[in-house]
DNA sequence: GCGTGTTATTGGACTCCGTCTAACAATACG
DNA sequence: CGTATTGTTAGACGGAGTCCAATAACACGC
């Protein structure tokens, strides 16, 4: 049952690569079949390892949201429900690891990635609210303010990871940056 | 000076033709040449009233978000910034009229835009956020801060604008829900 | 060594978006 | 009737993303 042909690459090789590349000679100007090329595999096994040339950037981020999102899937309503979103949250991003997106961020300029940088952070924003939107409603909060509070958080986990990413990733500790962002809010 | 060859079409008209096909057989299935066809012009000419397939959805909002943009750019620094914004924000948004993402945002399931509608209007949160966080920092609020707040008001004008739209853009008052959303924060 | 099942890789064809350009059509004006 | 201006058009183009059938590399049982 374990067989099998062997995988020629990983995801963090790929990605290693197309970072090169796009810091080389920035996002727009590098196609899938340089990346492909320069890791020794073909086009098609590019999207073998990610759904869209972007996804290089968030695989890690996607997959701690999707973490966030189980984990408040799971959780019982509480009468302090700003202290289960704040614990989940940190739990969920405290140990997210110097990525791609990092590099990313803090050579928005040099890649030129600026418009899709934000285009797609805004997505994830938007997915860490929608995970913490319907937690809220379960404690009892009205459609409305439980949207705006979801929000609110994901705003601060966000503003906290590009502060923490723009630092220097690893200079900042992102534990203390997410608890600045969410002290925010009171 | 004022010659040449008159519009063959608007935008209002491709809009209309656009958001027609999208009811009848959904986005993705929907290509720009149907959309050209169905009005009488080529598939040039759509894109030179629209940037982008999506964007017939987004010209109204991205219209006001502009509106914000300019107003806030040129506010000047107040004791009260949280009522500078919200006057601001009404004043911008609450003329706003229904239209085609009225439109798409309760037919989002007949049209199969759930995604591409979620990634634009996350686009379009993150840059009403934009719009008021340099006010914010500018009354002497700490980046993070700013940040953080910026994204909660946004998502107040994001909610109010859903929740308008899905009651029928109309049988609510716009600014009545910007007025409870944005009571939400404090 | 040899078939067999399993998984990964590959090339190629395909659709569509979005860009660009050079030619063309319709208007106003002198 | 010529000219400037502006809008429309066809066509080619490059790249993203999808799909599929063919093939290559492995483990295993024999």
């Amino acid at each position: 049952m374990s067989g099998g042909r062997p995988h020629a690459v990983s995801r963090e090789l790929i990605a290693e690569a197309a970072c090169e590349l796009f810091l080389e000679q920035g996002y727009e100007r590098t196609t899938v079949a340089h990346i492909a090329r320069r890791v020794g595999v073909s086009r098609s096994s590019f999207f073998n390892y990610f759904e869209s040339k972007s996804e290089v950037f968030w695989s890690g981020l996607d997959e701690r949201i999707g973490f966030l999102d189980a984990f408040l899937a799971a959780a019982c309503p509480s009468s302090q429900p700003a202290a289960v979103v704040a614990d989940a949250v940190r739990e969920a991003f405290s140990r997210f690891t110097p990525d791609a997106l990092a590099l990313a961020l803090v050579n928005s300029d040099a890649m030129g990635i600026v418009p899709e940088l934000t285009q797609e952070m805004a997505t994830r924003q938007w997915r860490i609210a929608a995970a913490i939107s319907p937690y809220l409603r379960r404690t009892g909060e009205e459609a409305l303010a439980a949207e705006v509070h979801a929000a609110a958080y994901a705003g601060a986990v966000i503003a906290a990871l590009r502060a923490w990413a723009l630092a220097g990733a690893g200079r900042e500790r992102l534990d203390d940056l997410l608890g600045r962002a969410l002290g925010v809010l009171r």
